[in-house]
DNA sequence: GTCTATAACCTGATAGAC
DNA sequence: GTCTATCAGGTTATAGAC
């Protein structure tokens, strides 16, 4: 077990509070006791709280969308592997990184100005590929559509967790266990409305 | 066109601002200014930042989840009505309001605390009127899937919208034709996915 | 009720000793 | 590299005049 640089206790330290208060949210104070040194430290390593943002950010963001890309645009793969690999990929994820998605997509709401160099370096999605698949499963639905069908009904219950539980549809204890049961369903759901 | 009382203007532009920033990114002198009046004057009625955010948060939340309770829970509405219902519904909303969910959700993961009282006395849904309505329609999906699964397929795409812009997926100009083809495929979808 | 002025506090960042 | 002490600026909240 090695010890982390200072470096990288300030970068750990600075992950765990951003993504728990957002940018606007968070105190340097906070990210510079979690990672057990002073403050000034923080600075002189990083600059500023943007700085140290931005590295935060563009890591978070290349975890929790990095994937998308590389597992579609695979053509010897085919189209129920592709499907399944992202749905265990991202539950498995987000089962361990619970705040990740409502912290990137809120950021990209709230400061989105921030992501212009990010984005711009952004893999664009290749559809080509992933048409011509569904065209020979016999599916009509449009890429985007599919996309947007898969993400959605992983990622969003991870998001709506706080609300499922408090509006008494699920308990804290089963959640886990209906995140599971899901991941095991929506590939099978996905080729259903996918036709 | 009736003037707004003092109180409203400021309850009006804190609506603006705090969805747009979220409530640390806030400022009350932004809320002043959008309300054209003093930041003493927001004190005056309110008090503070936090009780000001409270009626907002409050009805905010309200405003995106409390129409599921009702609509799902009424005995003579067919299934596949409620569904419609919903969808069409939820995409008005949020073409309206496209910073909502992102608002609640966020605050909800970042500011739980605040939402504990306004959850305590938060409708719970009833689950035996739709349980029977899913059995008489030959489904087999359990209640809370069937729930997660509107929800996802109607509110995600909104959240995403930066996202699969960015992605070039789709473009900024084609995105509410987007979403207005998904409004009226998804009740479609939901009965093939609940069998 | 509404304003100006300011208090009280908080936060990011830096100076300077070690 | 790391610390303590402090600055500079911003933010919420209040005092007090009108």
């Amino acid at each position: 077990m090695e010890e982390l640089s200072t470096e990288q206790k300030i970068i750990a330290a600075a992950r765990s509070v951003f993504t728990k208060k957002g940018f606007a949210g968070a105190r340097t104070r906070d990210i510079a006791e979690e990672a057990g040194i002073n403050l000034a430290l923080l600075n002189y390593y990083f600059g500023s709280k943007e700085n140290l943002f931005k590295i935060v950010i563009k890591e978070k963001f290349e975890q929790l969308f990095g994937m998308i890309s590389p597992i579609l645009s695979d053509e010897s793969v085919p189209l129920g592997t592709k499907i399944k690999t992202l749905v265990d990929n991202y539950t498995k994820l987000l089962k361990e990184n619970e705040e990740l998605p409502i912290f990137i997509l809120n950021e990209l709401s709230v400061n989105g100005h921030i992501f212009d160099e990010l984005l711009q370096y952004a893999r664009q999605i290749s559809q080509p590929v992933l048409e011509k698949q569904l065209k020979n499963n016999g599916m009509t639905l449009s890429v985007p559509n599919f996309i947007m069908n898969i993400i959605s009904l992983t990622i969003f219950p991870f998001i709506a967790k706080p609300l499922f539980v408090s509006a008494g549809l699920i308990t804290i204890e089963n959640y886990t266990d209906f995140l599971n049961e899901r991941r095991d369903n929506i590939p099978d759901w996905i080729m259903k409305l996918s036709k």
